[in-house]
DNA sequence: TCTGGGGTCCTAGGACCC
DNA sequence: TCTGGGGTCCTAGGACCC
């Protein structure tokens, strides 16, 4: 038996119930136990919802995005617990640390994920020593996907969690997947598995063997082919250790009372905009377009931006046109939630 | 229990110019 | 004066993800 040549690998790093785990690092006596983590602690606040609930608040049916409230109900007995961005920001940067220490490429998704790539001959090993370096430094728990492109390595973790590995590759991809739904497929959600649905198409095979001009009339050019390759088991195959350069900076906030006076309305998008406008600064860039979202209390949501006559980062000029794209909304219902996001120049 | 916050990318269609 | 087509810029909105 001689060993497999090196190939190009694609693995995904994927924290398990990460903000949970990072709040059971520092409250050891929780461990075992339902924990969500969201809002402010509070499980009694309106308008504010699970971040994460750690498995065993899962097995109670209380889920991310789910009203706090709701959560309560679901898991009266749960330990609730505020958001520590910080603390999730600095245990991520460890992990993250700790990948690139491996000496591959690795580029990082959001706190708890992240993409390796390595021309290894064997990436179970390689899999198996990332999970045991990330538990014997940090105390966190992870999955790993291995492929040869991204999406299909992201689909693998789905199969490796919690705290394991699991390898997805053209030797196994149609049997595995073949008889899934499309929904299964990353970068599917409801509103294309109901126009698949609409052509016959429910399954990731029938997609696989779907006509592409069929494909392309119904969702474009670029996205028609793009689900025929995903549903065949193909995907991005790039990893980059080049440091992301966001494309925007946003902040939105739904407010404990509808809002219904204009000065309020005003004086709130002033705000989002100045705290928007710091983060941008404090990283340097510079602002080209303000875009402003309004969500009535019938939860109707719209957004309108407006390109600035030339990019800038003076705080008079970005809060001027905030207000000035707010003023192009009707604005004749409560408001529930405002957001202002400044588009950055590319560097 | 009414439904958070922070992002990215794609497509359609109008305006405008040549 | 009318018509056609190509290209670019801009905004709206959809869709998806964590």
């Amino acid at each position: 038996m001689t060993a497999p040549p090196a190939r190009d690998w694609v693995l995904h790093v994927d924290l398990d119930q990460f903000l949970a785990s990072v709040e059971l690092r520092r409250h050891p006596e929780l461990v075992g136990l339902p924990l969500i983590v969201g809002g402010s602690g509070d499980p009694t606040e309106p308008r504010k919802v699970v971040t994460c609930a750690s498995y065993e608040a899962r097995g109670f049916g209380v889920h991310a995005g789910m009203p706090l409230r709701s959560a309560a109900r679901k898991c009266p007995d749960a330990t609730f617990l505020p958001s520590d961005p910080p603390a999730y920001d600095e245990a991520s940067d460890q992990v993250m640390g700790l990948l690139r220490d491996l000496g591959h490429p690795v580029e990082v998704w959001g706190w708890d994920e992240a993409y390796v790539g390595a021309r290894v001959a064997d990436p179970v090993e390689l899999a198996e020593r990332i999970r045991t370096v990330i538990a014997a430094e940090t105390g966190l728990v992870c999955s790993v996907g291995i492929s040869d492109n991204k999406q299909r390595a992201k689909v693998a973790t789905g199969f490796g969690k919690p705290d394991g590995v699991y390898t997805l590759t053209d030797a196994n991809w149609m049997e595995q997947m073949g008889a899934r739904p499309v929904e299964a497929l990353w970068g599917v959600g409801p509103k294309t598995t109901k126009k698949l649905a609409a052509l016959g198409i429910t399954t990731v095979r029938e997609l696989a063997s779907a006509d592409a001009e069929l494909l392309t009339a119904t969702f474009g050019p670029r996205t028609g082919l793009w689900l025929l390759l995903l549903a065949k088991g193909g995907g991005d195959t790039t990893v980059s250790a080049e440091p992301w350069i966001p494309r925007s900076r946003s902040h939105v906030m739904t407010f404990p009372r509808d809002l219904t006076e204009r000065a309020d309305m005003d004086a709130a998008i002033v705000d989002l905009a100045r705290h928007a406008l710091t983060d941008v600064v404090a990283q340097s860039r510079i602002v080209t377009r303000v875009a402003v979202t309004v969500r009535t209390n019938t939860f109707y949501t719209r957004t309108k931006i407006r390109k600035l006559d030339e990019p800038t980062v003076a705080g008079e000029v970005i809060t001027a046109a905030a207000l000035r794209v707010l003023d192009l909304f009707e604005l004749d219902r409560p408001v529930r939630l405002l957001g202002v996001r400044l588009e950055l120049a590319p560097i």
